[in-house]
DNA sequence: TCAAAAGTGTTATGATTACACCCATGA
DNA sequence: TCATGGGTGTAATCATAACACTTTTGA
C-alpha cells in the first residue's frame, strides 16, 4: 500500500474492495519516555493539500485486515518494531475533520521503547520527529484533540494499571519510574513516598545490578514483574499519587 | 432511513454519497436501572438472515452527520427521548465481526431513567426488551464482545465520575444509589460506609422531602447537585467502594 | 570535600473497614 | 408488636502527605 492516507485520487466509492476501506482510517499517537522527556512521534506530510504540515502517522485499514492489524501494521512501518504496547481510544467521526470527503478515524496510541528504536527505520530525519506531550503545536485536521484524548485515555490508564513500563527499559531505577510518573501526570510526587507505595505493591524486582557511569551513588535496578502483576489484577490497582 | 442495519441490498460501494456511510455503523447498549434491576434493552432483528436473534439496537451513519449526532439519532428514534447521556466505548473492526460484508462498528453506551420511558415509542412489546446484565444471553454478530466492553467502561466511568445518577429519577434514596453502585459494579458494601463517604463528597442536596406511600420509615429524598461537582471536578473524584 | 542523586525514618492526619446498634412506619 | 428498611456511632487499621535526615559516589 504506497498511496498516502491523506491524498484520496479517486471517490471512496470507485476503491475496490480488493484494497483499502475507503472511508475510515487509523491515527496513532506513539509516545515515548526518552532522557526524562516524555515524547510524541509528528510526521510531516509529503503528500496532499496540506503537504508539510504535520500531524500524527496514520493510514488505511485494508479490505480484510482487523483494526488492531491494521493499527500494528502501520507502526512496524513506522518503526520496524514488532509487539508494540498498542491501544485503542476511540473513533473520531466530525463530518468536517478531513477536507476531502468523509473520513472516520480510529485513533490508536502506541507506547514505545525508545532504547531500541531507531526513527530512521521509517522516516528520514526531515519526515519525522519527536515534539514534548507539553509543547505540542499545532497539528494538521482534527489531530490535535486525537493527541489530547490519546493522552487523557493514557493517563487513566496509567493510574489504575502498571502501563508505563513499556516507555521504559527492562532495568529502571526507582527514580526514573517516578520521573515518567511526574510527566505522564502533570503532577510532582514526593520521592520518599513514592518509593514506599511503588514498593509495597511488589510489582518491581531487583536482580542486584546498579546502575554504572553515573557521577553519584549508584541507583539499584528493578524490572517489572509481569507474574505477580497478573496474580492481583483481579484486585484493582491504584496508581494514583 | 427506513433501510435495516443488517440488510445489505447493494454491495457498500454502489451505496452514493448521498445515503449514509457504507461500512460503518453505530451499536448502542441502552442500560436503565428500574425497581432496583440493572438492565439493558435488546431488539429483535426484523429482517436479513439472522431474522429472530436477538442484539444491541444499531443503524448506519449519514454521510455529513457526526457519529455522536448519528448515535443520538438512533435513541430518539428508538425510546423517544432526547439529551440522553451518551458516550463512546470504542470501534470494533474484526473483518469477520459481520457475515454480509465488511463492516465497522462504533460501540456507545446510553444511561437513561426509565421513569419517563416508554418502550413502545420505539417498538412494540414483540420487538424489543429489557434484560438484566448479569443474565446477559447471547446475541447476534460481536455484540457480546459490545455489551462486555460498555459495561466495563461504565464501571470505570462510574468510579470516578458521578455518572451513575443518569440511571436514577431526579430524587433518589440513598440507599437506591448504594443499589445502584453495587449492581453497577458487582459488590457489595456497607450501608454505614456507603452513606459518610458520599455525603461527604458534598455531592446531595437534601430538599426536605421524603419518600412516600412505603410500608417502613420513610427515606430522605436527594438529588445530585451539579454546581458543587463541578468546582470540584479538577481533583479528580474517586468513587471506589 | 563537595555536589548530586540515592535512599531511610518519623509523625500527623485522614480514609477505610467491620461492626453493633437505634429509629420510624405501616401492616 | 413485628418486619422492614432508614439511619447513627465507634474503634482498629491502613494509607497518605509533608518533612527532615543519612548514604554513596565520582569528579
Amino acid at each position: 500500500m504506497k498511496k498516502s492516507k491523506y491524498l484520496i485520487s479517486k471517490s471512496p466509492s470507485e476503491l475496490k474492495k480488493s484494497e483499502v476501506m475507503d472511508s475510515i482510517t487509523i491515527d496513532c499517537c506513539i509516545f515515548s519516555f526518552e532522557k526524562g522527556e516524555f515524547k510524541v512521534l509528528l510526521v510531516q506530510h509529503g503528500e496532499g493539500i496540506r503537504k508539510g504540515e504535520w500531524g500524527l502517522p496514520g493510514g488505511w485499514i485494508e479490505y480484510d485486515e482487523h483494526i488492531d492489524d491494521a493499527a500494528n501494521r502501520l507502526l512496524e512501518n513506522l518503526t520496524g518494531l514488532k509487539d508494540i504496547y498498542l491501544e485503542q481510544v476511540k473513533a473520531f467521526g466530525d463530518p468536517n475533520r478531513f477536507p476531502l470527503g468523509r473520513v472516520i478515524t480510529i485513533g490508536y496510541y502506541a507506547l514505545i521503547n525508545s532504547e531500541n528504536f531507531d526513527i530512521k527505520a521509517g522516516f528520514t530525519a526531515s519526515e519525522a520527529k519527536w515534539v514534548k506531550v507539553n509543547e505540542m503545536q499545532n497539528l494538521i485536521y482534527d489531530h490535535n484533540e486525537i493527541f489530547e484524548a490519546s493522552l487523557k485515555h493514557l493517563q487513566e490508564k496509567v493510574k489504575r494499571a502498571p502501563t508505563g513500563f513499556n516507555l521504559l527499559p527492562d532495568k529502571f531505577t526507582l527514580l526514573q519510574l517516578m520521573e515518567l510518573y511526574q510527566q505522564i501526570l502533570d503532577i510532582e510526587v514526593d520521592k520518599s513516598n513514592f518509593r514506599r507505595k511503588f514498593l509495597k505493591m511488589k510489582l518491581l524486582k531487583e536482580n542486584g545490578d546498579k546502575q554504572e557511569g553515573v557521577s553519584h551513588r549508584a541507583a539499584k535496578l528493578y524490572s517489572f514483574d509481569e507474574s505477580t502483576y497478573h496474580q492481583l489484577t483481579k484486585k484493582g490497582f491504584n496508581f494514583e499519587f
